[in-house]
Formats: structure tokens, C-alpha cells, sequence
DNA sequence: GTGAAAGCGCTAACAA
DNA sequence: TTGTTAGCGCTTTCAC
């Protein structure tokens, strides 16, 4: 493997027999520099493959263009597409991203934050794991004026700035469709009491109920500890083993749907004919299913795309003195009606319904 | 927002009036300088939140212990598996990582790469695009000396270091097991022919039929241009309306499979009893299918390990002169029986079974 | 229009 | 045991 040593300015100078200010003002195209100069040093950079030499550019600005982003898993559907936002944004705006993956482990995140910050990145783009609930370690690089960008998984009880979707307003549509579809007996899957996205889940719900003076039952809220498929379909299965059964259930997310979708199939009940059921997440699976899962969609794009381009504006105007407030950016999320809560329409069969998408 | 400079070696050696060497060799436990210096100036930079100036290090050292990443696409739960297990490996070795996406269109992937070695990363590690033909821009910077590992989709003509699925034993043991369900007329849906992946797996299918006697039947060979569900519907629908039918599909990945399930569903064929299905790639969404779908699956985090363990050996053995060649290292995959080819075996229908996954 | 020199923060060879 | 000096590659102020 050769290794040609990198050509620098000073090859250039001494070639020409200029000095490196020459070099450097003519690759910058400097006014000063005379246009014999220029076209001399450019054909030279160009035959030589001059690359300018990123660590001593950070090192004299002091600042890499880089930002960090650390989730909590990178497999997750929303999240892998969260990235692909931040991604499409940061390069529009001429950054690199650095990405690390916390395992929802808040002791790895905690290390991942300060890995990122060692490695040179001028900001900070994160989503909390579940189980962190001190931020005190966040706080202190805020204070350090290290700009941070919350999203997705965002914390409660911190001024920061933060880009999430709007989970309450996401619950309350996709229980007011099961309402306009008919339903009385909504149940709900909900996340743990701690998980960052349960409680506006949960509220929404209870208002879409409330809007459309349905009573709410204790009985049909259920909860989930890991929102697994599993859970789902235990879920399912208890709540139709009650003597008043639900007639519908919004699920915390795709994955508990799709469980409830499974137990469906094996008690041998229709959906949506007697059962309805609507997810959250718009997981792929979702529109494979059998009945298809109708969902809602959190537009992990937008949420990417908003996070990066809120923390790449923190990071250019850190020194300036009327900067920008802390900022919640909410995403409002979509409804996808699918099959799997679609009562009011006959199901046709065929392809297209068989892979019907969004 | 604070903008407190940060503190340097400088400030911590003017406070104890000694020289930033001092200061340097203490930190970093240098056996010459004395216990007391070390434990205050150990102290101090402690109270002053001293951090190392990352920028000056990769200038000093002209490293930045950064590996970038080239994917055609992060969403594909493939990459983003691979990813995984790249993060994984690196950070182990303690570098991090800078991730591109080159949605699959050659020019992206070619001024990613560029973009990457411009932000300062040690080496590449590229999952070709389907559509790059031409790799003069990777060769190129090979003769660099730029440390470069193919992995998952790697070019065939180009003499590199490269990580990859055996695609041809994995659509090998995909076959045989059909056949060994008693299968006797399967059908391939191959992907395009210029795809990357597509040869191989074909090739196993082929060599699968020969080693057990079964006619290859050229109509049972069904080429899909983008390898979506859709395709996968459809030509499981012209494949069954022919006069010889085929009893079981082999499909290119799992999307196809799918489209498969979906299409027998629709024309009430069942599922492994006169059809059997088997894809590759072990998506998610299979194993939530009804029945649950049989794969191949291709151990996304051992491939995204194995590359970034060979590329940090290259960087780190870089001026070695008995540098290893470049080394083609292939990860065995695996085939995963679920419910859409289990013919010899009753399906017991119930939870454990509607809810198996691997 | 171009050169000289300083400096970004750090390390390491050489001196003392 | 500690200080001095040079240098990584680049930009920029100040001279001329």
C-alpha cells in the first residue's frame, strides 16, 4: 500500500518559489493576488491533487463542520429514518455527521456525548434513551456552550432546545378515527408509565374519547412494559376474555398492533368487521400486514431535517449576542388509514389492497 | 448562551507557572515528571474542565481516529444492521464513525467519499451502489493510499479489501431446503442482472436443482427489476397461470417473498401446504407475517464488525511493510425456517407459532 | 501584489 | 526533573 505523502501549500511554494501566503491567498482567490499567480498555483494544486488539510483548517477555526448524533437504536425503523433527515440537511448545509448509538443505556450515552465532543463535533443532536432520567451530564456542555438539539425522545423538565412529533395530537386522531369508523370500545395499549412517548399517547386518547362523550374504561387501558408483539397479542387476548370486550384498539406502536393483529387471527376475529386497530409508528411491517395496519405516520424525515438544520443555526450564531432563544419544534404526525380500522369501506380484495402502501 | 473559550494546556501552565511541555508530559503520565506536578496539575485541569484540543491532536498526529461510511440507503434494515456493527467495532478500537448516504446513485456516492476524506476520516468503508459501474474514483484514491474496505455490496472487478455475505451459499441452503421439503418444482425470482447480489444467489439456486437432480426449468426463472413486493405479486400470478407450475418460489429478498405471500393469499393457495416460500435477507416484517416467512438471513452485525476491524488494521498498519494484501473475507449466512416452508412439520397454530420470529 | 511572521493547541527531540 | 524549541498545515495581520 503506498504512501504517498499528501501534498501541501508549502509543495506548492516551493515549486513556484512563492511563499505559502501566496499559495493560500491565490487558492482562495485572494484580489490581491495577480491572475498569472492564480493560474500557476490552481494548475499545480490540480496536477499535485492538492487537498487542503482538514485538521489544520479545524485547528485554526475551531471548528470541524461536524455534528454528532447519538440515538438509542439505529435499527429502529424511525429512527434510521430520522437519520436519513439529518443527514439530507447537515450536507445541505456542508456538515459531516458523526453517529453514535446509546443501547438506551443512559451510562453510554452519557460516554457517546462526551466520545463525540472529543472527536471534534461543534454540536450535539440527541435522543434520550428510556431509562435516562438525570440530564444533569447534557446540562453542564449546554452551560459549556456546547450547542445540543434534542429530538424524538426529547426531556421534560430541561430548557432545551428540542424537535419532536406531536404525540398527543397523533393519539387523538387515530382514536377519533376509530370513533368516526364506528367503534365504541376502544382499548389502548399504552407504553410504561415512564416511557418519554406514553403520556401524550395516553392523554390523547383519553381526550378523542372525551371530545366524543365516550366513557372511559379503566379496563381498557393496558400496559405495556416493552411494547414487544408479544405483549400485543397477551394484551389482546386478556381484553377480549372480559366479559364487556373492547371493539377496537390504538396501540402505543406498530409493534403491539401487530400482535393484537396476530391474536385477532388466531381467535379467529375479523378485522376491522368486529375488531379495529391502529398502530403508531408507520413501521414497514404495518403495510404488509394482513389486514394492513392502519397507523400514524411521525415523519421522521422532517423531524431529522428540523433537528440538524435548528442545531447547525445554534452552532453559527453561538458567539452572536441576540441568539436565539431555546426552541420546542413540534412535527405534527399523520394518520395512515389502512385496512385494519377501515369499517366504513368494503375491503376489496385483490393486489391492490394486498400491498396497499404509504 | 455562554461561549466560555475552553481551557488549554497554556492556561493550566500559566496558573502553576511551569511550561505547557510540563504541563503535557503530566497529563499524559510521563515518568519523569514528579508526583507533585502531576497532582496539580492533574487537579487543576480537573477544576477547569481541561479537555484536549481534538483539532490540534489530528494535526499533530495526522489522524483523526474517524472511519467514514458509504450506505446506498440507511432505512434498508440490512444497512442499518451493518451500521450497527461497524459503530459497534469502532468504538471498541476507539474510533468513530462519520456516516453518508449515497441513495444509490453513483455521483452521491463518489462526492460522499471525497466529502468524508475532506472532513479528516483515517478510511472508507463503501457499500457499492447498484448503478456504479465505474470505480476509477475508488482505485484512485487506493493509489492514495487511502485505506478502503468493500463490504455487502463489493465490486467484482477491483482488487480491494472486502467483507461479504456468500450470497451463493445462502441461496444454496435456501434451495436444498426446499427440495428437502419435498419440493420439486421451484421457481426463482432473481433480482436484475446487473444488480449486485443477483449472480450469485441465482447461481446457488441453479447449482442447488443440479446437485439433487431436479430439472432446471428456464421458465421457473423470473428476473424483477426493483425487487419490490409488487413485483414479487405479480410474478408469482403469471408464474401459477401457467400450464407447469412451480410449487415453491426461492425469491432474490424478502420484499419479493412477500409479494409472493400476499399473492397466494389472494388466490387462496396455501402457504407452505402447496406453495412453499423462501426469501433472503431476514427483514422484521417477515417473521410478523401469516405464515411467517422462511429466510436467509445474512448477520448484518458480523459483516459491519468485520469491516471495520479489517479498516482500522489497514489504518493502523498502514506504513507497515508487511502490510497484509488486500483480503476478501466472505460471512457465512443462515437460513431461517419459519412457517412458509415448513411442509414436513403440522403447523400448530397458536401464539408461540404466530408470533415466531428469529 | 507578495513576503514575513505569528499563532491555532499540542507533542517530542534535544538541552540543561 | 523540567525548559526550550520546532513543527504539524493553514490563515491573516502587518510590512514593504
Amino acid at each position: 500500500m503506498p504512501v504517498n505523502k499528501k501534498t501541501t501549500l508549502k509543495d506548492i511554494a516551493e515549486k513556484l518559489n512563492i511563499t505559502v501566503a501566496t499559495v493560500s491567498r491565490a487558492m482562495s482567490n485572494h484580489p490581491d493576488i495577480s491572475q498569472r499567480i492564480k493560474d500557476q498555483v490552481k494548475l499545480l494544486a490540480e496536477t499535485l491533487n492538492y487537498r487542503p488539510n482538514s485538521f489544520a483548517l479545524h485547528l485554526r477555526k475551531q471548528r470541524s463542520g461536524m455534528i454528532g448524533i447519538i440515538l438509542p437504536k439505529i435499527i429502529h425503523y424511525h429512527s434510521s429514518t430520522i437519520l436519513s433527515g439529518v443527514i439530507l440537511a447537515a450536507h445541505d448545509l456542508k456538515y459531516q455527521v458523526m453517529i453514535c448509538e446509546s443501547g438506551s443505556t443512559p451510562d453510554e450515552e452519557k460516554n457517546n456525548a462526551w466520545a463525540l465532543l472529543n472527536a471534534g463535533v461543534d454540536g450535539l443532536l440527541v435522543s434520550l434513551s428510556n431509562n435516562t432520567f438525570s440530564e444533569t451530564h447534557f446540562s453542564d456542555m449546554q452551560n459549556e456552550g456546547i450547542p445540543i438539539v434534542f429530538f424524538d425522545k426529547v426531556p421534560n423538565s430541561f430548557i432545551a432546545s428540542k424537535v419532536s412529533t406531536n404525540d398527543y395530537t397523533g393519539a387523538f386522531i387515530a382514536t377519533e378515527h376509530l370513533i368516526e369508523q364506528g367503534y365504541k370500545n376502544i382499548a389502548h395499549l399504552k407504553g410504561q408509565i415512564g416511557a418519554r412517548n406514553s403520556e401524550p399517547r395516553f392523554r390523547g386518547y383519553m381526550d378523542a374519547l372525551q371530545k366524543h362523550h365516550l366513557e372511559a374504561n379503566q379496563a381498557f387501558v393496558y400496559e405495556c412494559l416493552y411494547c414487544t408483539e408479544e405483549e400485543g397479542f397477551d394484551a389482546a387476548q386478556k381484553l377480549l376474555k372480559k366479559r364487556v370486550r373492547p371493539d377496537s384498539f390504538f396501540c402505543v406502536n406498530d409493534e403491539t398492533a401487530i400482535g393484537v393483529l396476530a391474536a385477532m387471527r388466531q381467535m379467529n376475529i375479523s378485522v376491522p368487521g368486529e375488531v379495529g386497530v391502529v398502530g403508531f409508528c408507520n413501521l414497514k411491517a404495518g403495510a404488509y400486514m394482513n389486514p394492513s395496519l392502519s397507523t400514524v405516520d411521525q415523519a421522521g424525515i422532517e423531524i431529522g431535517k428540523k433537528a440538524a438544520a435548528v442545531l447547525i443555526d445554534m452552532i453559527e450564531h453561538k458567539a452572536d449576542p441576540n441568539c436565539p432563544d431555546y426552541k420546542h419544534t413540534i412535527i405534527e404526525p399523520q394518520l395512515i388509514i389502512r385496512e385494519s380500522s377501515r369499517k366504513q369501506q368494503p375491503i376489496i380484495a385483490g393486489k391492490r389492497k394486498a400491498l396497499q402502501k404509504q
